[in-house]
DNA sequence: GTTACTTTTTGATTTAGATCAAAAGCATTG
DNA sequence: CAATGCTTTTGATCTAAATCAAAAAGTAAC
């Protein structure tokens, strides 16, 4: 969803407010496979997904684990690099030909500054932020694989069909036979 | 530690700002295992632990599920009540005599919209609770039930021999049994 | 179609930690 | 100091999911 749009829709927005946000936002028409940010590096940019899919992900013991699955709509930023100057863990690319909007968090910062409305927009996205998290923690303590799996389902289920097992199990925090196993109702 | 020593040593407060954060803020003295909050309750309160220790937890399957441990200088507020209208899964205790100042959500928001200082604290704490939750997801997911402990015995020396055992076992999402073999070196 | 490569499935075995059950320690109260 | 309740430990068994290993299914390239 176009990012002026989704903005409309929680607040409202002046006119120059929009201006303001526009330009200080870039925005970019990506292809499947783009990296957007590689783990390790340090980038403060903001992203917002306003078409596509996107995946976050980071390496552990050489292995690729996907963190989250970004559709329409979402925003992220590495906290490592925004709030703690370190580099980021995480790495962002595109699964799914994508429009991305993007700014570096600084200026996002002047701008929320500016008005009161956004303020309160952008804890409410953090908030949320803390809800995903927390949400995904209760499923990974107290969901078994399979019903990980059917929430999933529900909750993304064109994404199911269309990206590698791999990245879907590594994001259920299963292995890939594992999944395979749920798949074909062996369980 | 004191609310306004807390605010001191992250942003720079006008006496102005002082005395109003002091007004704003409700301060009781609280003994061991004073309810703060039980869970399934509606509660748009925000506290801060001045000094004692607090625990937040929550009922699963019948069975209490401690989420977390705060310690001097932890902000808390049950994000279902303050932002979704809706009851707080989690409960609030306070596990040794504590000092607690609190105020309700809608309020601080007042306070927080009238300094750009305490605006850009209050996204720190949020990220701050992002970043606890993101470690948590990680423990839980990676590490195996030792190595967890051995985390916990870092970061909580004090609270892990002076809370009960059940308390600590739920925390680190293990049962009773297998912590006390864990603690006794039987793995 | 044949070859080569990647992704997914199937099978056998192992393992961390849960569950069930009971014993042992420790406090508190009369 | 018994008697009564908690909390913690110990022991035996079970189970979900991991790991290891290989087969099967897809996909692409020639």
């Amino acid at each position: 969803m176009d990012l002026i749009l989704y903005l409309k829709q929680h607040i409202i927005l002046s006119p120059e407010m929009e201006a303001q946000v526009q330009g200080a936002f870039r925005q970019e028409e990506l292809p499947k496979g783009h990296p957007l940010l590689s783990p390790g590096n340090f980038s403060q940019k903001v992203f917002y997904v306003e078409k596509g899919v996107v995946r976050t992900y980071y390496i552990k013991d050489g292995k690729d684990i996907t963190h989250s699955f970004m559709v329409e709509g979402s925003f992220f930023v590495s906290i490592e690099s925004a709030f703690f100057n370190s580099p980021s863990p995480y790495g962002v690319e595109v699964l799914e030909q994508a429009t991305i909007r993007t700014i570096p968090y600084p200026d996002l910062e002047k701008v929320i500054d500016g008005s009161q409305a956004l303020q309160k927009l952008s804890r409410l996205v953090m908030i949320n932020a803390v809800k995903t998290f927390s949400d995904k923690l209760y499923s990974i303590q107290f969901q078994s694989a399979q019903e990980r799996y059917n929430s999933m389902l529900e909750k993304f289920p064109d994404i199911m069909l269309r990206v590698p097992l791999g990245h879907i199990a590594s994001y259920l925090g299963i292995t890939q036979e594992t999944l395979s196993r749920i798949r074909a109702g062996k369980v």
